[in-house]
DNA sequence: AGAAACTGACCGACGCGTCGGTTTCTTGAG
DNA sequence: CTCAAGAAACCGACGCGTCGGTCAGTTTCT
């Protein structure tokens, strides 16, 4: 199929462009703040234009969530193809995310802050991505003590816990603006998450910059 | 001064009156749909007897927050009284916070899953009260390094993880049915935070119902 | 020529906050 | 104790700004 007309391919950028303004405009203002008109003027077209693209601002939202988190997933998959050990596999989950975040601040304001407040409709698929990660790292974690690594415990409330205190490290560097990388606190936390499920021995030198 | 008057007590119990019908509706509905006529309907008050006691929706939503902090402080304020080890006033902290969720799941939703979802001007409140907590935990964490309980360590980050691990585990309770208790979790959840600071033998029995 | 993409003026719902008016309480003089 | 007068508390209809969404008309592509 030629498919790929010229016709689509405006279509196309410009529907990613408009993804793009909402990202901004979202994460400057927060959902409710943002007006469709914004979007619009930001991505350089009409309101109009915008309502030929999405049926409506939530599903604005919506995409850009998507869109985001498959990003995020691709990042974070790369990097679980660079180790084989499970614990070095959940921590390079997790260091993905943190890098990825750190490069992309309004990226993570967007997904951390702004997203709770967009509204009940979007809780339960928050909630969904949340629990996909946590499952993603309960799985190496599972892993791990399959393969005698460390000792068996509740892995599912240990993995909400590493998930827990990684967004809340993340998340407070988002809402200050003291510490200019993120990968500084991780390097304290790091430990605190291995030796948290017994698994000291694995602490390895402080990821590079 | 005998200002106790009939009139203050009557206004004092419609200000409380107002202030528990606002939970209970920002926490069903959320605050942008919550609206003031519904909280004025549960109160049983009007629109124009809310206003006689708060200048907006906005300041009944902070004075909430307020009187609700205030409340947790106490509860966990007490909790700290029964304990005397540095590692063991942590612990009774965070076990504090945990019951007052577990028996207000009302509180819970609004303080953990609505007050983000409030909009921005909250945000700088709220992060001012998350900072509160998870530095009186950072304060027991570093009693415990200098009474040599536990090796020196960033407190700065392990309280926040700690904060953030606790932070997941219930609003994930909030969020989800399954459930019934959230001391269930919490046994599991305890030995992760201790063991993560290396404070394995303070790990005691697990705690009562 | 016809379809697709786009424009922007306009509509309508919604809900916060106001305000003139009413009821309930307090006070103190008779 | 009684009652008038002022203060405090309360009521609810309405004004008004805001913004998501619509649509008839225009431009750009195939």
């Amino acid at each position: 199929m030629k498919a790929e007309t010229n016709g689509q391919k405006r279509s196309q950028s410009r529907h990613e462009r408009i993804l793009d303004a909402a990202l901004s405009v979202f994460a400057r203002k927060g959902y409710q703040e943002a007006s469709v008109e914004e979007i619009a003027a930001q991505s350089h077209t009409s309101k109009g234009g915008v309502y030929f693209h999405f049926p409506g601002k939530q599903a604005i939202f919506l995409a850009l969530l998507e869109r985001s988190a498959g990003r995020l997933r691709d990042k974070v998959d790369e990097a679980l193809e660079t180790e084989a050990d499970p614990i070095a596999r959940a921590d390079a989950a997790l260091l993905a995310v943190l890098r990825t975040f750190s490069r992309h601040r309004t990226l993570a304001r967007f997904f951390l802050v702004e997203a709770l407040g967009a509204g009940r409709e979007f809780h339960q698929r928050l909630a969904l991505l949340n629990d996909e990660f946590a499952g993603l790292i309960k799985v190496h974690l599972d892993d791990a003590v399959a393969a005698g690594l460390i000792e068996p415990i509740d892995t599912e409330v240990a993995a909400r816990a590493w998930f827990g205190a990684l967004y809340a490290v993340i998340t407070h560097w988002v809402l200050s603006k003291q510490p200019a990388s993120l990968e500084e606190p991780y390097n304290a936390l790091r430990p605190l998450l291995l030796r948290s499920v017994g698994a000291e021995q694995a602490i390895a030198a402080p990821v590079g910059r």
